[in-house]
DNA sequence: ATGAAAGCGCTAACAT
DNA sequence: ATGTTAGCGCTTTCAT
């Protein structure tokens, strides 16, 4: 790699000053039409391109983002990231990813990389508080958006689903075909966002006047594997439950895998809803019903959230609220009555 | 947020001079102890953190990677990126996306990214050659590496798997259980990685003694549609195959899920192989059988040979490979005979 | 319409 | 062991 080009090279080729460069590489009106285009013309010859730690530090800005999400494995992220990707892009900034594997610790790191001007904005996707920034997440201020989950009590703004009603819908779609006796697997507890699903699950059991055995409500943590051991609990009781609502869908995909091993067949024998509509969910057999969240507009509007932020708008004083659809597939089915034991299947 | 806190700043309270500060926050020996602990100190007190620009522009590094994949939307990517972030993080590199939807004007602008100083090194894993910087590509001497796909013809360091290998290995399991009549859906043509996964198959198949019928080898595109439209043609032939195998896992599950729709039995009445060992795809109905790659290991790799380079050290003349396993699940059985319909189900 | 000069915050070469 | 000086490449007053 040969030494690279500076606006100094382009000025003395031209016998100008690297002020006037500048400007004509920024499109300034202050400078001459002519002179302009002759400075395009050898920026290119030149195969110029602006150092950006110069133009950073003199201008304060890193023109970059940081999408911090709980575990970069999840593949739930990757459309909110073809979102954000896209929306940052086409304002020409760059994305940095961060993964803060429910770190308390990691997410303060992220924190300092905004200080440190690795970025100027962060999208946060993690629901967690930061410890030593704590204070400064307390005072809100901080060009940061939390999408997806919630920080409590802080005063960011927040891009969000109403995780609430549609747990509540996904349930009444199992009452409304005829279920009485409908469990549920949690998320991680006491986190906001499984606590909101799980409420909403019980909302709508209340509204429909139906029983609620302690049972009937498992304590998962979104892996497979808890799903695997809700399904070994729940179809051992002695009343099994009829349908499983799974606050999200590796939950499900573990309940349905165990309860086939064990011998009952879905929806034939209990019916299952998820909750985010994962890649490929709908080729699962039998494709998966389950709560659909627009990622990628989630992940745009959070990037354009972001960018009002940047360009010095007032932050939403209220969360926005992105609606959900329900995706009714193949794992779920009318009740089959006792004396009819083909219905529906 | 108040003003930051600048080397200048602890400086003028311990009554040093900003080089002494840095070097004692380098830790350099050249520094007393005593005085670097108090420079330690004050610099905690005053929540130091350096500016990157600054920095960045001085050492000419932006202690930052480029990770470009073909689409982020794919979850093959997500482990790998998991490796990646871990090692780069490490070593305190950030990680930065790239997307390139198989634009090769993207992969143009993430070299430029390499040369405005963005980043410092870039794991390339789209397989394409860009437009502008094609001859810098050629000539090799860049801190790129390219992972799991290939750029022929460049001297860029290469991080691989033995696509080839791999799939000979996947039809020879299915050719040990007694199948003839085994058909292909590719890949994309003609990328490499396509072409290695159909020598491969070829290769199997030739050494077996096996008929290869031109209908057997289906065209696909790796998306979930192209293997659905591949068991659609495949079952209608006169003479369909009792077994398949996919070039990629996406195109499996597509193919499954049509046969299926079209009442074959998988593997009751075919048998499937696909290429990836997708996230769940071991909770799929039946489980996929598949070839796994180390994908974790693949992404710590390539950004430990990217850290070699950056270091000055000489880039692998040849191809480093990595080593993939053939997962045996249910999509394969024994091939049932004509007079025993309920063999190896 | 253009130029001269200053300075962003840091590190490294060269003193002492 | 510490200080002085210079400069990375850019943008932006302030002059003309």
């Amino acid at each position: 790699m040969t030494r690279r080009t500076r606006i100094k090279d382009i000025a003395e080729r031209l016998g100008l000053s690297p002020a006037t460069v500048s400007r004509a590489l920024a499109e300034s009106p202050l400078v001459a039409k002519e002179t302009r285009d002759r400075v395009r013309e050898v920026a290119d010859e030149l195969h110029y391109r602006p150092n950006v730690s110069a133009r950073n530090l003199r201008t304060k800005r890193s023109m970059a983002v940081l999408m911090v999400v709980r575990d970069v494995v999840n593949p739930f992220y990757l459309e909110i990231l073809k979102g954000v990707e896209a929306t940052a892009r086409a304002a020409g900034y760059a994305v940095l990813m961060g993964n803060a594997e429910n770190d308390p610790d990691r997410e303060d790191e992220y924190f300092d990389m905004l200080y440190d001007g690795h970025a100027d904005g962060m999208i946060l996707m993690t629901g967690k508080w930061p410890r030593r920034h704590r204070n400064a997440v307390e005072a809100g201020g901080l060009p940061v958006v939390v999408a997806l989950e919630m920080i409590e009590g802080s005063r960011l703004p927040h891009l969000q689903i109403d995780n609430e009603g549609a747990a509540a819908e996904a349930v009444r779609h199992l009452i409304e075909i005829g279920h009485t006796r409908i469990a549920h697997v949690t998320g991680p507890l006491p986190e906001v966002m499984s606590v909101k699903r799980m409420a909403g699950y019980i909302r709508a059991m209340k509204e429909a006047g139906l029983t609620l055995p302690d049972d009937y409500v498992v304590k998962g943590n979104f892996s497979l594997h808890s799903g695997m051991a809700a399904a070994r609990f729940l179809m051992a009781l002695e009343e099994p439950p009829t349908a499983l609502f799974a606050a999200n869908d590796e939950m499900a995909l573990g309940a349905i895998h165990e309860m086939r091993a064990l011998g009952f067949d879905v929806p034939g024998d209990i019916s299952v809803v998820g909750f985010d509509n994962l890649f490929l969910s709908d080729v699962f057999y039998p494709p998966l019903t389950t709560v659909a969240q627009p990622r990628a507009e989630i992940g745009r509007r959070a990037m354009t959230l972001l960018l009002d932020i940047l360009a010095g708008g007032p932050p939403p004083a209220e969360p926005v609220i992105v609606p959900t659809s329900l995706k009714i597939r193949g794992t779920t089915a009318p009740l089959k009555t006792r004396t009819d034991q083909k219905q529906g299947v």
